[in-house]
DNA sequence: TAGTGGTCTAGACCACGCC
DNA sequence: GCGTGGTCTAGACCACTAC
C-alpha cells in the first residue's frame, strides 16, 4: 500500500516516527522497538521498505539491531563530536596567508621521521603565516612528501585547507586524518611573527594524512594564537539526514 | 545468483571492490561509478541487491548520487574529524576523581545565564578534580539544571562521562553535545589545585548539551594541565562499516 | 524519449537467539 | 521449534536528467 498523499517516502515517515518515540522518551535506551513484521503490519507496508526505516535510525545511532532477537534503542552517543575544519577557527571570515619558507627538509626534526615517511624520501617544508581580519592568527607548517613534477608553490597558494592540498599534490589517495590537539606555550620566534608575547598559551593541531596503504603523505602543524582561533565540535553533524 | 562459497554478503563485496577503486586511484574523484544496472549485470544480482552495496559506499562518503544521473565518486572528506570522549585524555588509564563543591548557582556566570538556562530555573553546580596517574590532570566544572528527586551526588561519583551523566539526571533527553577547544593561562587558584605554575597554559574544553527542544540541559567546563590531557581525533571512526 | 536512480512489493531462504 | 533479523529476487511504477 503506497500513500501517495505524502511527498516524503513512507519509510521515512516511519523512521521518523520512532525517532520521536526516542528523543520525548517514550522509547527509552535498552527498549526493544516493534518487530519488522509488526512494523510493516502497522504501517502497511513491506517489510523490504519497514527496513529501510530502521536503517535510517540504524545509522543516525538512533537504535541497534541484533540478529536473532530485534532492535533496541540505544543510550544517546553525545561522546562522538565531528569537527568540520572547513568552520573551525575560521568561520565565515576569510583567511590570508603570507609565505615564510619554503625548504627541503634534511634533518627531520623528531615529530617527522618517527612518523616514517620512508626513510631516503625527500620532504618539502613549507611555513606560512595566517592571518585573519589581517592579524596574524596562527602559524602553519606542512610537511610533505616530495612529488617530482608537482607544482607546490602554486597548489600550496591555492588550497588553503591541508587533506585537499595533500591530494592534490599527492599520486597516492589520502584517505585518512588523525588530529592530536595540545597546547604549547609560545617561543619567541613564535611569539614575534603572531605580534604578541612570549609564552603566550596556544592553541597546537597536528595533522597526520594517511594513504591507503596507511603511510603518511603529509603533517600539518599549526600553532594557534589563543584569542583568534577556537575549535567547534558537535554531537549533530548536518549530514544526518534524520 | 547467490555465491554461497562467500560468507560475507554479496552486497558487501561490491562495496568493497568499489572502494578499493577509488582508493587506489583508479576511480577518481567526479567520476561516474557504473550504473546499478551495469553492476547488477556484472555481478549477477539484482538491483536491490546493487543498492545495498551503494548505500554503503554512500554511508561511507565515498561517493554521492544524483537521481537521474548517477553515482559520483566524492573527493576525499578529511575534513571531518570525529572526536571520541572516552578515548581522549584518558587512553586507558583510569581516572579519579575528587569532590571539591557542590553549591547551588544563584549569581550565575555569564557563560551559564547567556545559555538560556529558563530564568528562574535553580541550577546545580558541581567542582571536581580529575586525577590521572595520580596526579591532578583536570579541572572539571558542571551546571545541571536541579531535577526533584534526582541523587545528584551518587550520580556524580558513578559516572565520570558528562553526556551521561546529563541522561541519568534528567527527565528530558539529551539529543546533541557542542563542543569549544580553547586555550588560556591557568589562574592562580587553578594553577594551585592542578598542583602546577600560575600563568601555565591550559586546554579549555566546554561542552553543552541540548534538548530535543533545543534547550540546555547542562553544561561542563574543564581546564585541562597541558601535559596530562590531549584530545584526539581521526576522519576514519571505527564506526564505520566499510 | 531513453536512461538513470528512488520507492515499494510479496515473496524466498538463511543464521541466530531463545525456550 | 519458533520468532527474529540478514540476504536476495524479479519484478513494478515513479521522478529526474539529458538529448
Amino acid at each position: 500500500m503506497k500513500s501517495r498523499e505524502n511527498l516524503i517516502p513512507i519509510y521515512y515517515r516511519l523512521a521518523d516516527d520512532i525517532k520521536q518515540q526516542i528523543e520525548s522518551g517514550e522509547l527509552k535506551h535498552g527498549d526493544l522497538i516493534p518487530t519488522e513484521a509488526q512494523l510493516g503490519e502497522k504501517y502497511g507496508i513491506s517489510r523490504m521498505t519497514v527496513r529501510q526505516g530502521i536503517g535510517l535510525l540504524t545509522e543516525a545511532g538512533l537504535i541497534e539491531t541484533v540478529k536473532g532477537k530485534g532492535s533496541f534503542v540505544t543510550r544517546p552517543q553525545l561522546n562522538q563530536l565531528v569537527i568540520d575544519l572547513k568552520r573551525t577557527g575560521a568561520g565565515n571570515v576569510v583567511l590570508k596567508y603570507k609565505l615564510l619558507e619554503v625548504k627541503l627538509v634534511r634533518d627531520k626534526p623528531d615529530f617527522i621521521s618517527e612518523l616514517g615517511f620512508a626513510g631516503n624520501s625527500k620532504v618539502i617544508g613549507v611555513k606560512r603565516l595566517v592571518y585573519k581580519d589581517d592579524r596574524p592568527a596562527a602559524i602553519e607548517e606542512k610537511y610533505l612528501l616530495y612529488q617530482k613534477g608537482s607544482p607546490l608553490l602554486e597548489t600550496q597558494l591555492e588550497y588553503a585547507d591541508f587533506p585537499e592540498l595533500v591530494a592534490k599534490h599527492q599520486d597516492s589517495v589520502p584517505v585518512r586524518n588523525d588530529m592530536v590537539i595540545s597546547v604549547d606555550a609560545l617561543s619567541p620566534e613564535q611569539a614575534k611573527l603572531l605580534e604578541t608575547e612570549q609564552d603566550m598559551p596556544a592553541l597546537v593541531i597536528k595533522q597526520v594524512i594517511f594513504s591507503n596503504e596507511d603511510k603518511p603523505l603529509g603533517i600539518s602543524l599549526m600553532v594557534c594564537h589563543k584569542d583568534r582561533f577556537t575549535i567547534q565540535a558537535t554531537s549533530y553533524p548536518l549530514s544526518r539526514r534524520l
